[in-house]
DNA sequence: GGAGGTCGTTCCACTCAGCGGTACGCTCTT
DNA sequence: AAGAGCGTACCGCTGAGTGGAACGACCTCC
């Protein structure tokens, strides 16, 4: 999709987003490689960023640095959600004992904006900030429910690769599953993003119904039955919405 | 101190640090006049930064995006940190169901990296990923009590502006605190950086007793007493550090 | 209602920041 | 000792970035 690398931001930002979530340190190569930009430009580039105090050296070669997660933080801070929400996504982790996820639809994917983990947990491949596919996790699925026709249609009709066997890549499969969750007011999810996990989730939304977000619980498949927990899920995230409605708007999203 | 606004990149640098923790949208000329740079750069600038996703357009002017909280998570990520302590702050927070505080030094202040919230609690100033002094958070005492002499010296030795009517400013006492820190294993916080809120924090330490990070619990005047809580920081502090100890190393600190 | 203010936006000619090919020096491996 | 792979330094070209000036769309406030 998008990658404007003709000018120096175009570039800078580039550099930034080559670390991905586990490459913890990239060196000079491996960025140029990555980015396809000439060395050159790289080293610069890099050093400048470096000078910024966005990335650090390391004996290897640079690392996203802390500045960087500063100013994430406050980016996170302004969409508000994140710190109206701990209160309710803790109280939930007390009641159930597993991770818990508040997640935003962008686009056609979900952004996981907080994540609650304990001791000796399901292992979920979701981290705070990263993302997913819509059509095969609990949160994307109730996010695709409670929006807009055009955007469920537009995910349905796209290719859905599959994520692990369980994945449901049927569109009309999908989209039953959807319009369930919709009457159910939860939706879940059984090994289709990950093996060994399932989940519950439920909306949050606003005093107009309006989506705004969603929460999830997740466990491993042994223990764990979701549906013991839909009603938490959706009582936390019932609160969250009333709290959220009672604040002013936060953010009419645009993509 | 550094802000070299003469190449793109400080200048857009500088764009995205005018959004401060509480300013979730400024309008350009807002950015002008925190910037200091000309009008119509900045307006570029932040059209650019729009384009590439770092910035979002609203009625009133800009706010910082999700792509920079994305990017932050990231960095946050590269810390390991965050990710290897959630279980400990988790448990921790369920012990004494007050709010829990992960923070590391970044040159003379503290960088919280993580903090628990939950229902009804103390109002603190922290923000996950915001700053504080060293010389009047319980976090800070640790993190100094546990640094380099020369660390020491040199906060002690700069003037430490009092936050509330309780803050310490007497290079002495603090000194005498952090001593005692040492030997207790942990330490407090009187309403010396927020009124109405105290504090117990423990150090963080790896298996050459080298410091890493500090966690902290924090409640309100009333009914929290720190004391009561010393033994849950330090049993976490202590797991956490066991933890980080069996992982290899966690980047050696350049400030 | 019109005069003055503020704010976002567009235009445009200059110039220096950014560019990237080439080349060097270092440290491993073979 | 030759080679591969890496980070770094040099340097002349050029167009991206620059910022002053001017415009139009709102706002109050006399």
């Amino acid at each position: 999709m998008s990658s404007d690398v003709d000018t120096v931001l175009g570039k800078a930002i580039a550099v930034l987003r080559a670390f991905s979530a586990d490459d913890h340190e990239l060196s000079l190569s491996a960025l140029v490689e990555r980015t396809g930009l000439p060395k050159t430009s790289v080293h610069r580039i890099a050093g400048d960023l470096v000078h910024h105090r966005l990335l650090d050296r390391t004996s290897h070669g640079y690392r996203l640095s802390g500045g960087l997660f500063e100013l994430g933080m406050r980016a996170s801070l302004e969409r508000g959600l994140a710190e109206l929400s701990m209160p309710f996504l803790q109280d939930l982790y007390e009641r159930t004992h597993e991770i818990v996820h508040l997640g935003l639809r962008e686009g056609h994917e979900v952004v996981y904006v907080a994540k609650i983990t304990g001791r000796r947990q399901a292992r979920s491949p979701s981290r705070a900030g990263g993302r997913m596919p819509l059509y095969c996790t609990a949160i994307g699925k109730v996010l695709l429910a409670w929006s807009d026709e055009e955007v469920r249609r537009a995910v349905l009709t796209r290719p859905m690769p599959p994520l692990t066997a369980h994945t449901i890549t049927a569109p009309g499969r999908v989209a039953r599953q959807l319009d369930t969750a919709l009457s159910a007011g939860v939706a879940f999810e059984r090994e289709e993003s990950a093996l060994g996990i399932q989940c519950v989730a439920a909306p949050v939304l606003d005093l107009d119904n309006k989506l705004v977000a969603a929460i999830s619980v997740t466990g491993p498949v042994g223990r764990f039955r979701p549906e013991q927990h839909a009603d938490a899920v959706r009582a936390a995230a019932h609160g969250l919405g009333a709290l959220v409605a009672r604040r002013t708007s936060l953010r009419p999203d645009p993509s």
